[in-house]
DNA sequence: TTTATTTTTGCAACCGGTTGCAAACTGGTT
DNA sequence: AACCAGTTTGCAACCGGTTGCAAAAATAAA
């Protein structure tokens, strides 16, 4: 149906070569023949069939964009900035979703058949199968928001968890707070696990303040809400930081149905600082995770690995903040 | 790198023709050959190139899913929704993201370059250079969520704006409401401009009640605060059809930060049904835009085109319903 | 057993490009 | 005019598959 090389260098009165040597950049065609060669290809429209030159190129650069978290409002962005920054780079991203009825090892067949250039996991954890798989075939692998570790088996982008739950603690340590409450995200997630673990390990400091721990079943707003009512209905505690700002949202919701408010009733922090938590009816404080950053490196690096797949694998992680907004006062 | 082809045909002992025909689907094999490659793929870890195949058989299975829409928190539920449904067909969705700054020329040359089998456009506007292009290489397009006309030049699958600003402006009506507002989308945007349309071809069968129009910049929770603090500040009416979900909610922000009350001040409706919706603390009346159905008719339509890409065009049209939450009582 | 029919198989060309290599051009020197 | 180095060009093989066609094999009918 298309047109192709052949149809432009009969047109052309060219060699098959020429034509394909004008549409590469860098290689040797004399300005002559690429004037005639662009001539006939613009009159008959002629497009390059990216995944032809990809047999023999060996690049297709198409990158397995692999997420299992679309239900989490920040994923929006995360998608939003990945594809920008892959179409910025010319690379095209298939999106894999992995939900939970998606057998994994299929989506790695197809992503194999399909001949990534790299993939992106984005979600907080991976399956080791996943990475050995893309390994075996020699295809690079970054896991953004990923557990840090201090001698990771892929290449992960994010952030240092379990500083974050200190820096949690901290907060709400300097504050003034005397009975806090960690009301993490499910707890077979390792970024749950990693925040606890800093969590407590300043709050282990501070004998004299009393803490309480729990667990909502997922990183959304009901999940969120269902933990906090919970936690209301048992030993209340003066301020929570949440798994992150959807369940603190949930959480929010929980303090308002039972007739208490937020901040003089309870505290709550989130983490990830999305755009809605600086919606003006929520206003959350929250600790900034630089999504940014780590999309922006996260791409940067899977490029870096194109030409270098067996690149020694590293951690990068970027320090989040607490951004100060109306949820958390100081006592 | 890869195993190919002939390395299996040689392995298994039979000819490259008869390990490409097991694999696949109705092709003359006889069980002993078959079983033969299967044996030697097998142990060579064999997967076929989606790409190489593709060359000849002139499908990739690759489908454009093309959106400008990363903002809208409803959108990461339609990229799911989306994302499953290709995948359920064998279908490998390229993700493009249509920003501001990215050339719809270019996104449509690398379309075209990557051989997608067919495009769906998720977003409320299309340029119709767009489907000319596709129109021109005889691939399959699909507007989702896109204007319905009575004689589409592109295949639309939606809901009925006018309709939907109908329905709205009959609800508010029926409530008892005397001074009613429409505060509507971009006025750029079409859907904006049908749901005006049906909006106000109602209200002008009510004489005696008061009607106040305005719109936001965007659909967007910022642009519907800010379109609500303006019209807070002029001539507030009792309750508002607001663009979409997200709007209404930056409206319900606005509304609580002048010291109203929703819905006793001021009754809000929004359009879309989101998840956000439900959340208590939210609880929005809105209008139910029926996006699972949308989403599956998109991807059914265009699995249909496959066959017959020139297949006359359609606008499938699903009906919307309001749903009742707290605010937008009956006065 | 022979013949007719159906099924399976391999050959070879093709899909739309890329690329190593040697031949054919350039232009500049001597 | 002869020689040389540097460019440009086309040939032909290749990337990893698919497929029409005719030959070969298997099965059914006579």
């Amino acid at each position: 149906m298309g047109v192709t090389l052949k149809d432009v260098a009969e047109k052309a009165g060219v060699s098959r070569s020429a034509v394909s040597r004008t549409f590469t950049a860098g290689a040797s065609v004399s300005d002559r023949t690429r004037r005639k060669v662009l001539k006939a290809a613009d009159e008959l429209g002629y497009r390059p069939n990216a995944l032809a030159s990809s047999l023999t190129t060996g690049r297709t650069k198409l990158i397995g964009l692999v997420s299992n978290n679309f239900h989490n409002p920040i994923f929006l962005q995360v998608f939003d900035l990945f594809t920008r920054a892959l179409q910025d780079r010319g690379l095209r991203p298939l999106l894999v979703n992995l939900s939970d009825e998606t057998d994994p090892e299929a989506s790695v067949r197809m992503m194999l058949s399909y001949s990534v250039d790299g993939v992106i996991v984005a979600s907080s954890t991976l399956q080791p199968s996943f990475a050995k798989a893309f390994r075996d075939a020699a295809i690079p692998v970054v896991h953004s928001f990923g557990r840090f570790a201090s001698s990771p088996d892929v290449h992960v982008v994010g952030i240092d968890n379990v500083e974050c739950g200190r820096m949690a603690a901290r907060t709400l340590v300097d504050r003034g707070y005397t009975k806090v409450g960690f009301l993490g995200g499910p707890d077979d997630a390792t970024s749950t696990q990693d925040r606890h673990q800093g969590f407590v390990q300043v709050m282990a400091a501070h004998p004299e303040i009393e803490t309480t721990v729990s667990f909502a079943s997922a990183y959304s707003f009901d999940a969120g809400r269902v933990a906090m009512t919970q936690a209301l209905m048992t030993d209340r505690a003066q301020a929570y930081f949440c798994g992150d700002d959807v369940t603190a949202i949930g959480a929010l919701s929980a303090v308002q149905s039972a007739g208490l408010r937020v901040p003089e009733d309870v505290g709550l922090m989130g983490l990830n600082d999305m755009e809605m938590a600086r919606w003006e009816n929520i206003n959350l404080t929250t600790i900034h995770q630089p999504i940014e950053q780590i999309i922006a490196s996260s791409v940067e690096l899977v490029v870096a690995m194109l030409d270098n797949p067996t690149r020694y694998p590293e951690a990068r992680l970027f320090p989040c903040r607490v951004v100060e907004r109306g949820t958390l006062p100081r006592l």
